[in-house]
DNA sequence: CCGCGATCTGAAAACGATTACATGGATACT
DNA sequence: AGTATCCATGTAATCGTTTTCAGATCGCGG
């Protein structure tokens, strides 16, 4: 198989047309004979010719593939969205490349290449931590107008973006733990300058107020989304004099930490105290005890924004700079929570 | 912004060279004037040059990129091997494009199409499910020597892979539990059809065996890595008349489910049977009880594929088509697996 | 039988880089 | 001094498409 790859001008000798008949074959089928398609088309066949995608980019200055920035690869929440992302795109046959802002230069202009260098036309990122700075680079080349937010984004930039309804979520959360009985609710936040937890808390205060609960300062135990931050936030709860009956989690790993350690301080869960998540992610329903938690689309997250960004494609531009789409978010009762027992109340 | 991108002509011209100079200045710096290199690179910072990758592919027929293929993508586990693959590849320049083999579609062109229409210069695949039809078709593309395995392979193709070493894995683990005085150990698989369900099993009758330890053959149970397969296995453990005293599981989800499953039915772990897993994704160490397990390192199996798959670029082929790297694995003993009770021997 | 749209097709100019080859000047050697 | 050598640079062909523009063909009415 040392043989060249066939071009468009074997195909046109082959099929006794010219090269402009057999590009327009294949992008405008419409606008030619039946014969001549034909033609065309069985030289394909024959020569197993495949058009060049360097030289088409070249030629139509557009790259057909998107980057989709995330913030840590290895973090198996973002596996999902990254799957309807790209599940959406191959479809319409474009390309996605990936990159892990945590090994990232901090050169921020190392982003904007991408699409200085033609090898993207757009970007989608699941990364809100994106600097003013990013942004202007970003403004700078010209292409600030082809990047969509997925999940996360960036707070004061008028950048499209796509998130679960991450007040919503907070709201039904806290109803629930209400609905069992409890008053005396704390809540593990995430990373102090993420969106998400901004977002969730808000959502948090404002039904915790709306039912009237009590609040008291040391019941909001910052965290950053990990297993590890659950632990910590255990062995607070356990210390505290005046110890909540239920613990709203600003995600599904804190809250295992969570059980983990209350666990092995020797409160039980959900008997002692009752623990709610947020994002359900798969091992939510198989956590011993299985996690009651808020359950986001992740999936259709993914799908949504890379349709936002076909558009943008199709375009050359988001035709809605500002758009926000909000993916519902529900409620799953599981075993974590449960009634509060009379005596604590 | 509506300027055009600067051109290698616009440089040329600023700096008062040719082009060719220019594209030299980049690309074999050493082999110009002090003098002649400083004015080129002050033009390029001065006009924010860019080398255009479409260009540049088509005239190097190649395109810089990798394409990793996934089993699914969905699932965390290969996501970490991702992460490993992105570090190296980003660091050396090297585009990454990322496909989910559950998606495509089933005519298998597609796949090698990434290579033909000079998308990509290469793929590592972690999918091992990849059909003999499949790889034809990459012969077929002669692009067969541009394809590395990476944790899963494909059995008799002589393809490069880097794997774990899934069956000291297995020895291991079961010698871990025979250590623990357990002599009656079952075994959950994965998919029947999977290089690593065969490995770990293989590795597990060695060990057996040279353990002189009974075998039974309801002991085997078919999974398939999933969390429910292991709630299944558990169902089918419950009833067995001669239950075994602990488990190794072919997977930590498998582990997890498993746990879930037997505590539901009112047997404890380790108290009542042991259980040991493969893996060590991250939550195994959070679990309730903790997971013991063997540890497989998958950044570092990411980045040793990455790092075959750069030697591939750089000689235009893989030097040793049927070379095979191993990643050693290690036992991670924590509270799921104990001592054998004495009154259960 | 001719002219006039309406269609279909072809010729050739881009797209923006890389690189083989040519050139010219400086240096070294006899 | 003359020539061989070498090095830095420039010239121009080339990679494989797409697309504009113009030419060819066809049908049809006058």
């Amino acid at each position: 198989m040392s043989q060249k790859a066939a071009r468009i001008q074997d195909v046109a000798r082959i099929a006794g047309v010219s090269t402009a008949t057999v590009s327009r074959a294949l992008s405008h089928p419409d606008k030619l004979t039946e014969a001549t398609r034909d033609a065309v088309f069985q030289a394909i066949e024959e020569t197993g010719y495949r058009v060049n995608r360097a030289a088409r980019n070249l030629r139509k200055q557009r790259a057909n593939a998107v980057l989709v920035l995330v913030p840590n690869l290895g973090n198996p929440f973002f596996s999902q969205i990254l799957a309807g992302i790209s599940e959406r795109l191959s479809e319409q046959d474009v390309s996605v490349l990936i990159t892990d802002s945590t090994h990232l230069p901090s050169d921020d202009k190392a982003l904007a290449d991408y699409f200085l260098d033609g090898r993207i036309d757009g970007m989608i990122s699941l990364d809100g931590g994106l600097t003013r700075q990013d942004l202007n680079s970003f403004a700078g080349a010209g292409v600030a107008r082809s990047i969509v937010f997925a999940c996360e984004w960036v707070l004061g930039a008028d950048m499209p973006s796509v998130r679960s309804d991450n007040f919503k979520g907070a709201q039904l959360a806290i109803r629930h733990l209400h609905d069992l009985g409890h008053r005396k609710i704390a809540h593990v936040t995430g990373p102090v300058d993420n969106v998400l937890t901004h977002a969730r808390r808000e959502g948090m205060m404002a039904e915790r107020q709306r039912l009237g609960l009590p609040a008291r300062p040391e019941w909001i135990i910052r965290g950053d989304f990990s297993l590890n931050s659950g632990q910590e936030a255990a062995r607070r709860i356990f210390a505290m004099e005046d110890r909540p009956t239920a613990v709203f989690c600003a995600s599904d790993e804190v809250a295992f930490g969570l059980i983990a350690g209350l666990t092995s301080l020797g409160l039980r869960v959900p008997r002692d105290i009752s623990v709610i998540g947020f994002d359900d992610i798969e091992l939510a329903q198989h956590f011993i005890p299985a996690l009651s938690t808020i359950r986001q689309d992740r999936p259709a997250l993914g799908r949504r924004a890379a349709d936002m960004m076909l558009d943008c494609l199709k375009n050359g531009g988001l035709t809605d700079p500002a758009q926000i789409e909000t993916i519902d978010v529900s409620l799953i009762p599981r075993a974590s929570t449960a009634a509060l027992r009379q005596d604590r109340a």
